[in-house]
DNA sequence: ATTTAGCACTCGCATACTTGAAGTGCTAAA
DNA sequence: TTTAGCACTTCAAGTATGCGAGTGCTAAAT
């Protein structure tokens, strides 16, 4: 990647989030004169859609940008241009819950106006419940059961299927070393980390280590409090590139399904608060936003409330914009 | 209206809820079988547009029921099969806010799942502010501004635009007169008998005072906390009428517009308790949603929390069903 | 070795035309 | 009052056509 492909990069991306059209050799030369003709241009395209940044949506026509082109753009050449609007929109202070809730719906329609995009929202209540006892047990020879007894005395079970076989001795063994590990663990103890020490003492069944987290992680997130607010999603509608039925169909089904809300936010956010991520196209993990670009962050609020604020635009977003916008949310007002 | 061309009437709005198309003469023939022949029922079927319940979408095409012939519809026609679920969900014993706002939800979610529309519900925790004080202050000639003194000393304006040219004596008189009815009386005095009383008093400019109840209402509404809850909006999409992107857009923009949704349940519903509302297209009030209908009730939660449901879907719609499902909220499970 | 002019080629989009199916209104006879 | 029959209308789907935008490639220029 040299400099002129850089530039050549960045235009291109400019222009898609500008114009939502594929862009043409002769745009580039015609905006952003680069001192070169446009059959140059021609020939730094076909090597940037080698290197998979950007892409043609057909043969003969100009090219779009890709995931990883935007990835690039995001990593290395946007630029940081400063936005002035600083709200401190989330210095609340408040105890009630009610309030909080309204409060957030509130930040939520704001940001979702100034963004043009939709805001998604959670607010979680951190549940109490612990893991009291756990145990596998063999249905078949790539099916077990995992059974979790909980510290209220709730017993839940779920259907455990793998890819590779298990013998009942391996089952035994990896029941002890998660009830060691797990026992009087919340949500909290479920880190990475842990899982990558079971892991390193149990490496074998790398997959069903990893599945095994998830349902545990699922488990307790049902017994927290989570309340999913979702605004702005008229905001699609502007778009010109979602102007399909189906398209919208699929957007607003995903944002409708609380579960799937918080898995974007389980997805892409690590336990940092105040860092905002952003996570583009397959980068978020979940089909149907294959499209879409999440903006996102971690903020707490009193009473152990935790909260996760997310912006979520078509890839083409004005990605400056919205990031200082995630930002001015929690910066002070300079005097 | 002889029998023969109710039994059309019925099997036209019945073909269409279930097939939404077109309903030709044949069909009817072969489907309902009125011993007469499809010239028969076109000769009705062309009486049956005079009277406005039934219309072509062109010339050459089958009927499909106008406004007016659903309303006949479900006056005098709809069969009152009775469904068997009673869920009696609504019998909820909480004086936590939180609970019953997130009982709600889930009940809206349940609701849009059975019904497979999309689900509005309100809840409303009266707000205690009442007119402490009201005055009217011309403007221009057509042009006077509306200052409302809340009792909480909030003071709020409203500029309002007359068809009508208004003295400045009018002006003063009305003022006198709404002060001297509507001093401290908060949302539940300005009802549709106060204004009429005054309207026998001034009966000069009707729409005048129309338009200055409806400002009272909505300055008066503010000061109340109400939480809009919308599900299943996403029902939309299986309906083959609303297969076009404008129209989908009309109405999440609705729908996702707190303002609208709860002026749906001003216009349509009464102060009663229990009654269930139907209305179709524009009887809803809303430009937008003229191709659906509502059905929809009060009901009231401990706490002095006013809650409003409605099911919100297509005018071709189960309307027996949608009655019962509403219905059976309230109902107890017999044993 | 790099850049560029020029040209053939591709693709999508809009327009116009054709055809067939569905359904009506009307007339004249039953 | 009802019905058979027929002319007429409209929609929807398919097909042909032309145009414009944009590319890739080649051969010449730098």
């Amino acid at each position: 990647m040299d400099s002129r492909k850089e530039q050549i990069l960045k235009a291109i991306i400019k222009e898609y989030i500008f114009g939502a059209e594929p862009v043409s050799s002769k745009t580039i030369v015609n905006r952003y004169g680069l001192n070169v003709s446009s059959a140059t241009i021609r020939n730094e395209m076909a090597a940037l859609e080698t290197l998979g940044y950007i892409k043609q949506p057909h043969i003969s026509s100009g090219r779009v940008p890709a995931t990883s082109g935007y990835r690039y753009y995001v990593d290395y050449l946007m630029d940081n241009e400063k936005f002035l609007n600083e709200f401190n929109l989330l210095d609340v202070n408040t105890n009630n819950l009610k309030d909080i809730h309204n409060y957030l719906k509130e930040v939520a329609i704001i940001l979702a106006g100034l963004s043009n995009y939709t805001v998604i929202i959670t607010e979680e209540k951190q549940g109490e419940d612990k893991i009291h006892h756990l145990k596998l047990v063999g249905l078949l020879e790539d099916k077990a059961l995992l059974v979790l007894v909980l510290s209220s005395k709730k017993v839940k079970d779920y259907v455990l299927s793998f890819m590779e076989k298990i013998s009942d001795d391996d089952l035994i063994k990896l029941t002890d070393i998660l009830n060691y590990h797990l026992i009087d663990k919340n949500l909290d103890g479920v880190t990475q980390e842990l899982k990558q020490e079971i892991m390193n003492i149990f490496p074998d069944s790398p997959l069903l280590v990893d599945e095994i987290f998830k349902i545990i992680l699922i488990a307790l997130k049902e017994e927290k409090n989570v309340e999913v607010i979702v605004e702005g999603m008229k905001n699609i509608f502007k778009l010109p590139e979602f102007n399909e039925v189906k398209k919208i169909e699929s957007f607003i089904n995903t944002l409708e399904d609380q579960d799937r809300v918080s898995r974007i936010f389980d997805n892409i956010l690590g336990q940092e608060k105040g860092k905002i991520d952003i996570k583009i196209g397959d980068e978020i993990g979940i089909e149907e936003l294959i499209d879409f670009t999440v903006i996102a962050t971690n903020c707490s609020f009193c009473d152990g409330i935790q909260g996760k604020i997310g912006i979520i635009g078509p890839t083409r977003m004005f990605y400056e914009k919205n990031i200082t916008l995630l930002e001015s949310l929690f910066k002070k007002k300079e005097e």
